[in-house]
DNA sequence: ACCTCGACCTGGGCGC
DNA sequence: TGCGCCCAGGTCGAGG
C-alpha cells in the first residue's frame, strides 16, 4: 500500500494530534505485527510516554517518544488512524467526482492489532489486514536503533537526493532500472506505483539495465522521481483499496496516475495501448512508444 | 552480487 | 451462491 507520499500524508495528518500527548495505556490486541520487544515490555515501556516528534525516512515512520523510538512500517495494508470519540463520526462520504466511499475513524475490528490510548479518551489505532506491517520499539541508547535506521537509504524529498551518488548507484549495476529504484538504499520510499510513474515520465522502459543508461536519461529520471512523489503527496496519496490517513481520509492521486493501473488503456501522450510485464517480480505498466529501451 | 521463487497474510474481483 | 483462481502500495530468506 503505502509508499512515500502515503506515509508522509499519514505523518502530516497525525501532527495536529500527537506532539505533547501522553500515552495512558498501550494495548497489543494481536502481536503478529510487533517485532520487538515483547508485548509485555512494549506496554510497560509506553505507559506514560510522551510523543515528542514524528519523523519519516522513506516508508518508515519514526515516533520519538523518550526514552524510546518507535519505528513503524505500514507494509501493504497498514493504517494508523486517530480516534476521537468526541468528534462526530461520519460513516462514509462520497467523493464528488469518483463516487469513492471514504470511511472516517475505522472501527476497532479483528484487524486492529495495536491501540495507544490517551487520558482524554482519544486513541491511536493500528489496523493492518495483511499483517505485513512492522512495529519496533527501541530504546534510544540501543545500538540496534542505528542499524534499523541505516537500512533506509536516501529519501528523494530531502537535500540528500543528489545526482552523482544516484548516477553511480545506477550505472554500477546490471539490474533492471526498476529494481534499482525500488531498492530502498537507492531511493527510499519509492514503491511499485511511483516507480512506474517515474519511469514513464523519464521515458525509460522498466527492464533496461542500469549500466546501459546515459547520463542525460538518468538526469531525467533523477528529476522525475521526486516530481511524481511530490505530485502524489499533493493529492494526499494514492488510494486503491486500503490507504487512508490519520483522519481516515483516502487520497485522490489514483485519479491522476499516468500509467500505474492503466494496463490496456491508451497512453495519455500517444494513445498507444499500455503494456504490462513483470519486472523485478512486480507488475509493471509502461508505454512502448513513450518509453525507450 | 544478482536473480527467481516462495513465504508471509487477507480480501476483492472474476469466470465458471 | 459458491468455489477456485489471480491479483494487490512490501520485504525477507533460501537456493542457484
Amino acid at each position: 500500500m503505502p509508499e512515500l507520499p502515503e506515509v508522509e500524508s499519514v505523518r502530516r495528518s497525525l501532527l495536529p494530534y500527537l506532539p505533547g500527548r501522553v500515552i495512558e495505556e498501550a494495548v497489543v490486541h494481536h502481536s503478529k505485527v510487533l517485532i520487538f520487544p515483547t508485548p509485555q515490555e512494549f506496554v510497560e515501556c509506553l505507559r506514560g510516554a510522551r510523543f515528542e516528534r514524528l519523523e519519516r525516512r522513506g516508508k518508515l515512520l519514526i515516533f520519538q517518544l523518550p526514552p524510546g523510538v518507535l519505528l513503524v512500517h505500514l507494509g501493504m495494508t497498514g493504517q494508523i488512524t486517530f480516534r476521537d470519540p468526541g468528534r462526530a463520526d461520519t460513516p462514509f462520504e462520497r467523493h464528488p467526482h469518483t463516487g469513492l466511499e471514504r470511511t472516517l475513524q475505522h472501527p476497532l475490528d479483528q484487524h486492529t492489532h495495536i491501540s495507544l490510548h490517551f487520558s482524554d479518551g482519544c486513541a491511536l489505532l493500528y489496523r493492518d489486514i495483511r499483517k505485513f506491517g512492522k512495529w519496533r520499539l527501541i530504546r534510544r541508547d540501543n545500538p540496534r536503533l542505528q542499524n534499523e535506521l541505516a537500512r533506509v537509504g536516501t529519501d528523494p524529498l530531502t537535500e540528500d537526493w543528489q545526482f552523482e551518488p544516484f548516477f553511480q548507484a545506477v550505472t554500477r549495476s546490471d539490474r533492471a532500472i526498476k529494481a534499482i529504484i525500488l531498492d530502498q538504499q537507492v531511493s527510499a520510499g519509492v514503491g511499485n506505483i511511483y516507480a512506474d510513474e517515474a519511469l514513464f515520465v523519464a521515458g525509460i522502459r522498466p527492464e533496461v539495465r542500469g549500466k546501459k543508461l546515459s547520463r542525460p536519461r538518468l538526469k531525467k529520471l533523477f528529476k522525475a522521481i521526486p516530481e511524481v512523489l511530490q505530485k502524489g503527496l499533493k493529492y494526499g496519496g494514492t488510494s486503491f483499496s486500503d490507504y487512508v490517513d490519520a483522519d481516515g481520509k483516502k487520497g485522490t492521486n489514483q485519479e491522476s496516475l499516468l500509467v500505474y493501473g492503466r494496463y490496456g488503456q491508451p497512453c495519455y501522450q500517444c494513445r498507444q495501448t499500455l503494456l504490462r510485464t513483470t519486472v523485478a517480480q512486480r507488475t509493471s505498466t509502461w508505454c512502448k512508444v513513450c518509453q525507450k529501451a
